[in-house]
Parts: structure tokens; sequence; C-alpha cells
DNA sequence: GCCTGTGAAGCTATTCACAGCT
DNA sequence: AGCTGTGAATAGCTTCACAGGC
């Protein structure tokens, strides 16, 4: 019932490979294969999957349509998951194209700016809202999980008004760490630290042992 | 000498923490402080300053200064590190508006594109380049770290010409596990899934113990 | 044979706890 | 008192290895 963090995102990507070898005709598939093309052991994914309760069959292996079920019972609690946008710049556009389309389970359903020349728009479907209706929004579309892509000095502010507003979840664009309550779950994605740790690494990941 | 993903992370966290420090008239910082800014433990950030060989005072704890410079020691091959963009889409140039004078020891200075529209243009102040020239001009610059920006049908091959041409290290963002020769190091910035487990853990992080 | 499911082992990362310093 | 640096302990994650099934 239970599983970290780390389960939680291979499962999301095992279920967008099984997607794909779904579109490909494939029927069942071994956890090796599923392994390969996600980049990790058989155990692991024999691991993960143990967490669903799923279980294939070692003749066929997993059954691809019942195992993104199960997936699919284990990570989503209902059929669609709206998300909320603060902050609709460079950035929160590209969000907005990104997750136009790509998934019927998500999207982002409603988004705020500050900016009055973005307000009371719609952009790729999305409408966007001035930030004054940020709490009444999100409490009248029960929205839960929210994204925020505004700038560093503002972020913390920002997610203070969506705790406020109800919301569980958040996933932070802003290069701050954000304070939140116990019952909020924060992800970072931090784009200098992945930059830089894939700099360090470039440089240090020499195979053939340091001198 | 070696460190963990993990631990570079942060380290790269912590220096971003120390310059704001440094901007308010900050000169020297407990573990606890920088813990507390950083979210995380004391005992964590004194291990994390522990592989870098610097050792801070018990009476003033650590000088902002010294201890910048040597996290950029250690963190930093160069004074500068140039980087490469493939994919000038959404996000491709919201990439590159992000990076834009945010940081003076990293920047994108080359990007390429496949469309006629976008190719030979300046944005952001970065050259955007048709995709032929790709080898060349990572070539020519010596470039040795790209960020990949294009859908996931073409990551790919576009990852194939980036290891030819000699890059080291990739920052992907398509929805797809990159095949990488063994001295290239790839890390997936993987927007779905971070959202998908942001929506779990908002469900379930309940602190009032499951019923 | 080659698969799954899983206890047990192995590894890695984090935290504890305390010596040493001022 | 309160801090750093660090060996030792703990917790968490991944892999091994093998029983059980066809």
């Amino acid at each position: 019932m239970v599983a970290s963090d780390k389960t939680i995102g291979r499962l999301s990507l095992y279920r967008r490979i099984l997607h794909q070898q779904k579109q490909e005709g494939k029927e069942a598939i071994y956890s090796h294969e599923l392994a390969a093309l996600a980049n990790c052991t058989p155990a692991q994914v024999r691991r993960d999957i143990m967490t669903l309760g799923y279980t294939g069959s070692p003749v066929r292996g997993y059954d691809v349509d019942a195992l993104m079920t199960s997936i699919g019972q284990f990570l989503d609690a209902e059929a669609f998951h709206g998300v909320a946008l603060v902050g609709v710049g460079n950035l929160g556009r590209a969000l907005l194209s990104y997750f136009v389309g790509r998934n019927p389970r998500l999207s982002i359903v409603a988004a705020f700016d500050v900016s009055e020349s973005v307000a009371n728009r719609v952009i790729n479907g999305c409408p966007v809202y001035a930030i004054d209706e940020l709490e009444s929004v999100i409490r009248d579309q029960g929205i839960g999980v929210a994204i925020v892509a505004v700038p560093a000095t503002e972020a913390q502010a920002a997610a203070q008004r969506l705790y406020a507003a109800g919301i569980r979840g958040i996933l932070n664009f802003a290069p701050v760490r954000l304070w939140a309550p116990d019952h909020v779950y924060v992800e970072d994605v931090d784009l200098t630290m992945s930059l830089e740790r894939v700099i360090y690494f470039a440089r240090n990941d020499v195979v053939q042992g340091g001198t």
C-alpha cells in the first residue's frame, strides 16, 4: 500500500512503456524486456510489480493490459487529475503545451498569472485567471495538485496561497526550497542543479579509472 | 574525489544558497543554518562538505566565501561551461530564457533545430543553427554537454549524433530512456513522471495514518 | 529450459552520537 | 555552552539466488 518515491517514479515509467508496447501490438512482456526499455534490472521490475500485488505468469510474463490497469489502480485516485499552474511565463507556457493532449488522465485545467496581459485568455486550451482568483478557482474545481513556475522571489508566497487553498501536492520549478506543511508533498525540479550534475559526471564518469 | 549524484546535487544547491546569503551580507554560516535553507539535516551538510575536503571552524561555522570557492573547485572543471541545446520548440525556448543570465558559469551557447523558420536566428542571445551543423559546431566550440528537448520520437537519433560529436553528458527532457555509451552520463527530467509522483503522494502522504 | 515471486544478502545513503576544540 | 568532523549504527534500496511452475 505504501511505496517509495523511486518505485512510484518507475511505475509511472513502466506504464508509459507498456502503453507504447501495446500500440505496437505487444500483448505480454517479460521482466527483462521491460527492464531493458526502462533502463533497470529485471529484479527491479519484479520488485516494483510486487508492490502492486499484480502477479504475472512464468510462461507468458506480464499481460500488458492487465499490468497497465494494475498500475493505474495503484497510481491514480481518479480517472482524471486536473492540475493548476501558477506562473504563465516562458516556462509556464512550455508546460502548458507539454501537458496538452499528452495524457488523457492528466491535464492542466487552470493557470494563474499576475500579468494583466496574460490573464483572462485561453492558452493551449487552458483558461488563465488573474492571481486573485487562485483560491476560488482551486476550491471550486477541487484541484489538489499545482505546478509552481514563478520566479524564485515569488515562489514561497505562491506556495503559501496554494496551501491555504487546500492544495496537497506541488511540483516546483522555482530554484528555491519551499517550506511546506507536513501534509503537503513538494517535488522540486531544479534545472540548474540537474545541469550542473550532468556537467560534473560528464567530466568524471571516466570509465578507464581515474589516475 | 568521487561523490554520489545526490551529494553533487546538494552541493550545487548549497552553492546557490550561499550565493544568496552572501548577497544578504552573511559571512559565515553553520551547518544547521545551511541545512534549514536546503531542507536537509545538519549532519547531511557536514558529510557533503567533508567530501570537498573543506573544513570549517567550530566557532564561526563555515566561511561563506571560502565554502563557495571550495564547492566551485569541486564541481567546475572550467570557469565557464557552454552547453548545447537540441530542439527549439516551446520547451527549448523556455530553457533558453531560463538559462540566460542566471548563472555566469553556465549558459547555452548553441542551439539546433530542424525547422527552417527557427534556424539561423538568435534567440535570447543564443545562435540557433540548422541541425546539419550540429557536429561541426559542437566540435569547433568544444562543447561537452547537451540538453535534448526534442519530441520523444526523435530523441534517440539526436542523442546518437551528439555521442558521435563527442558529447559526454546529456540532460534529457524527452520522455524516453535514451541508450547511451558507457562514457556518457544521461540525466532524465521526466515531467510526467514527476507530476504523477506528486499526484500519488499528495493523496497518500496523509499524516493522520490511513484507515 | 526460462520464467515469476521473494527471502536474504549486499550496498548505498543518511543519521546518530560523541570526541575535540574554543 | 555550541560548534565541527567522523566512526559507527541505522535505514532504505537494489541485487542475488533459488524455489516453484510450466
